[in-house]
DNA sequence: AATCTTTATCGTAATATTGCAATATATAAA
DNA sequence: TTTATATATTGCAATATTACGATAAAGATT
């Protein structure tokens, strides 16, 4: 065990549930925000304002790379990462979706 | 290592974090999804809903518990849970205004 | 009281995550 | 070509998560 058994859940509640584990860590909230504040790419400078050692971080972004929440161009020597425009919005809706699912409606619980 | 070092972030950033980790298993969205679709309290079934051993349930129920986004209460022999409504805004609010930020902006990026 | 039902807890095994030092890789700069 | 800079990968240790069998706890039923 150990293991997350991913066969018997939708697809839909698996890509949730992948989508969140993206950002469940502070680090990677942290890289999100900061891609966010900037407004465009970084090269270079993501472990500079991250508490964290230089292959951390690297860790942290492939993570968010492989689940598509940003994206990663070689330029040069550097890299120069920011947020995948093509997933964004899709991520957004999946939330949303869960969200507003009981805002919608009044709360039944005794 | 293996523990996330928490003190480098900032309240939100951790808050965020912590609740997507909650969001971060297809089992604990399939508790979700199912208590929105009934809306109001489920007293004893949930563990017969999903494909995992009643103390495994009984773990993930707590995890959403200790998150603040279900609540539980006893009723006789069984437990009635649902949707926490004091904090399900809250935490509605603490996604959107992640996604939004982006979405607001145009894509800079190389 | 004895038994059933429901949920929680304990103990434990398997696997995943986090973090970093050391090192590799690749381009830039000298 | 040698050296510097930036990022990725490898290997490993510490800790967390996931899952379940066994068992406990507590009210319900007989």
């Amino acid at each position: 065990m150990g293991a997350t058994n991913t066969e018997n859940y939708s697809d839909r509640q698996n890509e949730l549930a992948t989508i969140a584990k993206a950002l469940a860590h502070p680090a990677r909230v942290a890289i999100i925000e900061y891609l966010l504040m900037v407004d465009g790419c970084i090269c270079g400078d993501i472990v500079d304002a991250l508490p964290l050692a230089q292959p951390t971080v690297s860790q942290h972004l492939r993570e968010l790379k492989n689940t598509g929440i940003i994206k990663g161009t070689i330029s040069g020597n550097a890299v120069c990462y920011c947020i995948d425009d093509k997933n964004w919005g899709k991520f957004e809706k999946v939330f949303l979706n869960l969200f507003e699912k009981f805002t919608k409606k009044k709360n039944n619980c005794c």
